[in-house]
DNA sequence: CTTGACCTTCAAGCGTACTTTAAGTCTCAG
DNA sequence: CTGAGACTTAAAGTACGCTTGAAGGTCAAG
């Protein structure tokens, strides 16, 4: 068998998904942690892969890597985490996912005065209105209004 | 007065809400359009505004500085945009973020069905199955799944 | 004409999340 | 033991959307 308990990096790739590359890149981060052999390549439990799943599942709702770090060290250290430990983690999404939904449904109801009416204008119309917490989160890209990035993790 | 029919770029970001900075990298860009004094400094009609206000509106929506250009573009040249035509530029956006709701609420109830099982498992849950279309979006901060980042500009 | 507020350009930086490249090393089926 | 294929590192690159900094020029009220 080449399938032991331990994985290298290319085969939870596979598995998971990720590039190789994203892989050392969070295990350079502490978001995974491996065991290296003697000629210092990484070895991975297979536990690693319901964390990759988790950390997707968190990319996949919003989650900075940084906010997804936090989360993974409330895990329990010392036993494997549960299902349990795992739905706990996540039950958080659900509000931050509604969240992001009324903020989508109150800008989409904008659109829908602000097209009755043609308007548009600055700081009069509420659709493009620049005081409704915008440019205020730093550098780098901001695909969407802050209230749909709230930190807030499971 | 000071208030003149031409304005400068601090006024512009004052009434717009946007920092001068962005304004030269917009204009940079050819979002926005300026006259210079003799000494070259940069001097706004007040239909910049407007302009202004679509571009915030648009960012607010999830449209690229790119999208937004091609949609400037579309605009008629040589009279002014009226009220319509600006209408017409933004009436596609409703759909954008109605697919945006869509999606996020298909991952609410993927997620709620995964809490119920506790699952969480690659590959088999669809949740955090990443041959849902993920990571082949190039590099960059990917705060959503792909398809709440389709590319459809009003 | 002075002066202070405002403006100019260009280059580099930032933050997130990776990917790519280069040059070299390790592993393990056969 | 060999060789193909998988792996290693560090540094730089990519993408987006700006901001910051340095060094200097312009504008307009008084």
């Amino acid at each position: 068998m080449h399938t032991r308990d331990l994985l290298g990096v290319g085969e939870v790739a596979r598995r998971s998904g990720f590039a190789p590359s994203a892989l050392r890149y969070y295990d350079s981060l502490g978001l995974i942690t491996s065991t290296r052999t003697a000629g210092s390549q990484r070895r991975y439990e297979r536990g690693v892969l319901r964390r990759l799943a988790f950390i997707r599942a968190a990319r996949n709702v919003g989650l900075t890597l940084e906010e997804i770090s936090a989360a993974l060290a409330t895990l329990p250290q010392g036993r494997t985490p549960t299902k349990a430990d795992w739905a706990k983690l996540s039950r958080g999404w659900r509000e931050r996912i509604n969240e992001q939904i009324e903020a989508l449904e109150s800008l989409r109801d904008k659109l829908d005065s602000c097209i009755g009416c043609g308007c548009l204008s600055m700081r009069t119309c509420a659709f493009s209105n620049p005081d409704d917490e915008l440019g205020d989160r730093g550098p780098g890209a901001r695909y969407l209004p802050g209230r749909l990035r709230a930190a807030d993790a499971g």
